[in-house]
DNA sequence: CGTTCATTTGAGCCGACTCAAAATGGGTGG
DNA sequence: CCACCCATTTTGAGTCGGCTCAAATGAACG
């Protein structure tokens, strides 16, 4: 999806500072009064930069700190028994990941990069000793779980309702918004994700995901060149995807 | 779901014991230390009793307290634009509700009794209080938010990877197991919700839920009577429905 | 330029939906 | 206690959307 968000690299090592981040707004940071975002952000480490492909968090594995996407973008998603790939969403710069962590200490799906990533981290320790004495930031954990988990059944509510072409517009419509608001141009982008992954993500398969592509090139709203994407009509888009869902 | 638990009554008012009450391993104090717990105890307020089909939390109101469910059972669901109900899931005793508002300070779905319903509450305010000083509690409040968005992906997953009859299935073995956890007998019980409720809970039409009853009941392994349900071969079910869902 | 993978397009089939009607059960009032 | 009524559930027939299998096209990379 383009995105390699140049944010200000204030200069050396691993220190990393959220006041510069391009992303603030839309991090944790962005949402704490400016006292404890101080203290939030001498806890944060950078991650070291991620190869596509690459494991960004491994089912399983201890949840030892708390990630946030910084540029890039990943993949979500969990391996069924039978081997196959349910993907739970994709993840843009700003976004936590691995958050159902939480129930048990250790991950609960995986996430992959999809494009050369970097990403934020605060240790698992630093950050509950930051819980015992920053409030906002104690609510600002709990808003953010409860924003995922709210997503998380708003998702799920459109996959029973919605049928394919429906779910295809949404997520066109859904990652436009994502963009948008994070400074990048909404309708006209590169899919960092195959069709594939998006069928997986929104329970079709691969060749009902290209035909609603293709239904949309032919009604004009979309131009449609592999991963490039441009919308032409968003309203069009809105329309069938349906209002933001449930009220 | 013949769910009236007959929780030890400590006697007189609006105070409530943990301490006696019969869901405490399901429940908040059951995974705090005995301190935290006691003084959780002194937070928490009992609910008035509700009557079938009244709401426990709306779409939209302040969210002033956290409620846990004590007797009785729910149904947490969503009002779409069209009027139609998304429904979420079902509430059991000793399972928290409303936990996507901590999103915005505001319920994002409806809550309504199924059955006569008791409910514990632990305003707001109290909680906040009690946060700030029992790390127990935070963790506690971290991994209940978890769990609920770790249940929210894993029944997303289902809903794209399982056919009608798996989705059924795998309903009934789900109830069964909640049930058992909390001492009700698994393999026999009667159904709370309506055939048109699960079906929006899965995704389906409720004839498509009746056929999958019809064909468990021809194939020997469930006797059905309107809401009245035996288990006859769990294991079958159990195999229909896939393994517990992804590693 | 050739190889390889991703995407598009086509044909046929099956499962779940829709519409419709019958049966069952639960609840109420006489 | 019984008869009736209403809502819920079951069952049936026909349609359609999305899946499967298969082949062709297009894009990306060395």
């Amino acid at each position: 999806m383009n995105i390699r968000s140049e944010e200000i690299q204030t200069g050396a090592h691993a220190c990393v500072s959220c006041r510069n981040c391009a992303l603030k707004p839309l991090c944790l940071p962005g949402h704490l009064p400016v006292q404890e975002a101080r203290a939030l952000e001498s806890a944060v480490e950078r991650g070291r930069q991620l190869a596509p492909g690459m494991a960004l968090v491994r089912a399983g594995a201890s949840m030892d700190a708390l990630l946030v996407v910084r540029s890039g973008s990943a993949k979500r998603f969990s391996v069924t028994l039978e081997g196959t790939e349910q993907v739970h969403g994709f993840v843009l710069p700003g976004e936590a990941v691995g958050l159902e962590g939480f129930a048990t200490g250790r991950y609960g799906c995986e996430v992959n990069a999809l494009e050369p990533l970097s990403y934020c981290r605060v240790p698992m320790h630093k950050l509950e000793q930051l819980l015992e004495r920053l409030p906002g930031l104690r609510r600002e954990m709990l808003r953010l779980l409860g924003q995922a988990l709210d997503e998380a059944l708003r998702l799920r509510g459109e996959l029973a309702e919605t049928d394919a072409r429906g779910r295809v517009a949404r997520f066109l419509a859904d990652l436009s918004e994502r963009l948008a608001r994070r400074g990048f141009p909404p309708y006209d982008f590169r899919l960092s994700m195959s069709r594939a992954d998006i069928a997986r993500h929104l329970g079709l398969t691969l060749e009902t995901v290209s035909r609603a592509f293709g239904t949309f090139k032919r009604e004009g709203w979309l131009r449609v060149r592999a991963r490039d994407i441009s919308v032409l009509r968003p309203d069009a888009l809105a329309a069938l995807a349906g209002a933001p869902n449930c009220a």
